[in-house]
DNA sequence: GCCAACGTTGGC
DNA sequence: GCCAACGTTGGC
């Protein structure tokens, strides 16, 4: 099993918006970037994964979710009305992929990016680093544990 | 709103 | 295949 971050705006799509879903799962679609797909692609059914919020007042970790269909098209990039919609993505050859994930909990305080830059364990985390752009990246089981540490 | 970082595009 | 221009991300 593996353990993953994803990032997303909460104006866009937050923790709280996943809980309140039918059955607390949700495609984790509209993924644009070759190198976050990629690591999309190896999720499995179980891996869990750090639920990240951006580009808001206190950017970090907000909870837990899980991955509970593995990568598939993501149908937004056949969609001519999707934002996320990609002339060059045909049905036999998809450039795009999603996952399902459910959620799992939300912590009762975000762990915030300026607690994860402060712990040493932490210092290879691609999310601490500058300039650090990528939607989706892999975490170690040292760092899971040490993320949870902080709480 | 600014700006650094960096991925993508397109001309050559 | 190089590289400048451009667009996007995301912290601050």
């Amino acid at each position: 099993m593996a353990y993953w971050l994803y990032k997303s705006e909460p104006n866009t799509f937050s923790i709280d918006d996943l809980k309140e879903r039918p059955n607390k799962t949700e495609p984790w679609d509209g993924v644009r970037n070759f190198k976050a797909r990629n690591y999309l692609r190896q999720a499995q059914v179980n891996d869990l994964v750090f639920f990240y919020h951006s580009s808001c007042e206190v950017p970090g970790i907000v909870g837990i979710a899980k991955v509970v269909k593995a990568a598939y098209p993501d149908k937004t990039q056949f969609d001519k009305q999707s934002q996320y919609y990609d002339a060059k993505s045909t049905i036999t050859r998809p450039r795009w992929y999603c996952v399902d994930v459910k959620f799992v909990k939300k912590f009762p305080h975000t762990i915030s990016l300026h607690d994860l830059k402060q712990d040493k364990r932490l210092q290879d985390m691609q999310v601490t680093k500058r300039g650090n752009r990528l939607s989706i990246t892999p975490v170690s089981e040292k760092e899971w544990d040490a993320i949870q540490s902080l709480l």
